[in-house]
DNA sequence: ATCTTGAAGTCTGCATACAGAGGGAGTTCA
DNA sequence: TGAACTCCCTCTGTATGCAGACTTCAAGAT
């Protein structure tokens, strides 16, 4: 079950809603919760040894991110993302993630730098071990570079929620491929050198053929279906 | 107060948390409740007649659409938004509304025109009288139209969601200039005689001229300082 | 056989009680 | 006079109790 063993309950200082939320959402990720599962106040109250109450206010956090549905009154379950939602992200990330890559270059400071190239090189090695896990862990902490070094904050906010709304479906997604895996992590690479030249559009635009490559790579995937 | 009467609290079939978001929601766009200011769940309860718990469920999410800011543990106040948070906004507005006018012109159905027509000319009508709230209350139709005439629905919720996130500041906003409302009206009739010819390119271009035009409305009235 | 009815169990929405943390005022000591 | 300490008050985070709605399953009536 989700909650591995009891001990980092307390341990952390979280709150309890913030534990509850975290460990919901890690379920949801890995499929321990499947899409359209109920997610039951008592039941997930038990499970994770806390009252409704966190559970509750977790829940609805989830469900503001998309990564769960509430019939008011009725139920809150697992979302159930489609292929078409992966495309509907990967579109709006088409339009912003390039101009965030060009404003970013454009602000970008030496450690920020350093800091993106020692997280590429760990991309590089989860890479090779198809290490999905951490891979993912390592991803996150891109973007939350990205984030920092964006002076439009909104703008990259915006990004990291978009793809945390369908990050449950890594499975389907392009990941599932080693050798997509390791161009994806080439392109990561590509867009990092791009922003030490400081070189606005040459970001961009290394931002846009990413982009490109994991609409194609999906495209491609489901075509063969 | 912002609870003019009682008497809308249980006519309506809306559950105390959507009360109590919308009360307050409303509260913070037209400054009845001030950008800073504490939002104390004991006291709105008090002044909303429900108990704590669905205020403080309210106010998670006033904090997720970023209308409040939390800081754990003790307090979430009125968000303080800053002219720069407007530019970052109409930037990303300018990333995607442009690509929302032309999903839609593709997409539209006549109904969906005609609806867009009448929202128009009662956008028109309330210009006039410079009738700012159900101005807004008209923009919001307006918006939502688009939201189902738009394939990608992601994409219309997220130009909403951050359409609120900076709607109290519409006192500061280009609304206050009664020629601005006006030219912004007949912007807005320009995309919809573009959404017409369901032309997408037609229909992208008058939307960039509307950001564009609302940007340097900003950008002219933060001169004036 | 099918439809209706009803009774039990479950789940949400909401209210309330309680504990712990944090801040402020007043007091005491240097 | 100023600094520090203590007590009190308030506010959040959490637990729990309660009522109403819904589901479901079965039994009875037509």
């Amino acid at each position: 079950m989700f909650f591995a063993n009891r001990m980092d309950q307390l341990s952390q200082d979280l709150t309890r809603r913030e534990f509850a939320y975290t460990r919901i959402k890690d379920a949801i990720r890995n499929s321990q919760l499947k899409p359209g599962e109920p997610l039951t106040e008592t039941r997930l109250s038990k499970l994770l040894g806390i009252s409704r109450t966190p559970v509750r206010e977790a829940l609805q956090q989830l469900v503001q991110e998309g990564l769960a549905e509430s019939v008011p009154g009725h139920a809150v379950t697992v979302a159930n993302r489609t292929i078409q939602d992966l495309f509907d992200v990967l579109h709006i990330r088409s339009l912003l993630e390039p101009e965030q890559a060009r404003l970013v270059a454009e602000a970008i400071t030496d450690e920020q730098l350093e800091a993106l190239e020692t997280v590429t090189e760990r991309l590089v090695r989860t890479a090779q071990r198809h290490d999905l896990l951490n891979w993912a862990v390592e991803d996150a902490a891109y973007h939350e570079i990205l984030k920092e070094a964006c002076p439009n904050r909104l703008l990259s906010e915006t990004v990291i929620q978009l793809k945390t709304r369908v990050h449950h479906m890594a499975n389907i997604d392009t990941h599932t491929d080693p050798a997509r895996l390791k161009a994806c992590t080439e392109e990561h690479r590509a867009v990092v050198e791009a922003l030490k030249t400081r070189d606005g559009n040459l970001a961009r635009e290394a931002m846009e053929a990413h982009i490109d490559a994991l609409t194609n790579s999906l495209l491609r995937r489901i075509s063969y279906r």
